[in-house]
DNA sequence: TGACTTTGGTTTGACATCAAACTATATAGT
DNA sequence: ACTATATAGTTTGATGTCAAACCAAAGTCA
């Protein structure tokens, strides 16, 4: 045996680089279609990515620069400009100067943020019952620390 | 006991939930990350995306329609309409007509879309070499079932 | 058969994203 | 201090993606 719970057959090296393989297919194809479920739900041109933003505020805290912003999402400078702009534009963040270095800015929530934030998750309700309904939520749930592995190597891994 | 091996306390619905929203918190990230990755050591000019394309090719065999492509990827038929011209612009894959269906169009990989597609994989070879090194693969390979299972009721809960 | 509907694919317009060029400020080296 | 280099953010041009409008071939039904 080779550890595994099943009986099934030893694995070749091969082998598990397919199945390793078929593992970040399930991701990517997992990712888009909550992607697109999230989007649909998602108010009036808001996009996941502008969620994704409110959402770091107000799990992690507000005043960020917006290269760290960026960096934490693994996004170029340039998309970070425009999606901040797009917050701005609709007052869910606040643009202000960096104290100590002119060249930076720090990115805050605005109250009209967090009450939006708060609308995104509630509209998202619906869809999580009826999943929940469907899926073993405690699976999945185990299976989390894997995947918080994969992503630690992964992003200790990237570059830039 | 709940259940699960280890000894943590019962979980509360409402955590749960928060752990659920963190599993695809964690998938989009690994997406990315992989996706970024992924894209750095594909050659120049071609996309995941197309990749893909191909390798939906190699492991399950050409001849279908864009529509049937639009399908398995999930994305529009105007994505797909998209794609299929830059791999047809590169020589990679074929267009011929339908022999029954003068609407619609079959798709053929190319010998050049072979060869290309195991260029792409050699290129990514050092990549996985080093996530071996790094990730329990056997982890990971156990995981599986709950991602298909997660991509299945996303599957089955999708619009388009 | 002839009009209505459906369906496969393309086109269009909007937006997200990227990489690279650019601007302004900081920092370092001399 | 002065120049050179590095860094934060913006702008630009290209591409991927979507949704919706569109076109042409099928299919339906009366």
């Amino acid at each position: 045996m080779t550890g595994s719970k099943k009986t099934q057959p030893k694995k070749t090296p091969a082998e598990k680089r397919k199945l390793a393989f078929q593992f970040f297919n399930e991701i990517g194809i997992i990712q888009q279609l909550a992607a697109t479920l999230f989007n649909r739900r998602l108010p009036e041109g808001l996009h996941v990515s502008h969620f994704a933003v409110l959402n770091h505020f107000v799990r992690l805290g507000d005043g960020k620069t917006p290269l760290a912003l960026a960096s934490a999402f693994q996004v170029s400078k340039g998309t970070m400009t425009h999606t901040l702009a797009a917050l701005q534009g609709r007052g869910l963040i606040r643009l202000e100067p960096h104290a100590s270095d002119r060249r930076s800015k720090l990115v805050y929530i605005t109250e009209a943020g967090r009450a939006f934030h708060r609308q995104a998750i509630d509209s998202l309700e619906p869809l999580f019952a009826t999943l929940e309904a469907e899926l073993d939520l405690d699976q999945v749930i185990a299976v989390l620390p894997v995947l918080s592995q994969v992503r630690e190597v992964l992003d200790a891994k990237r570059e830039i």
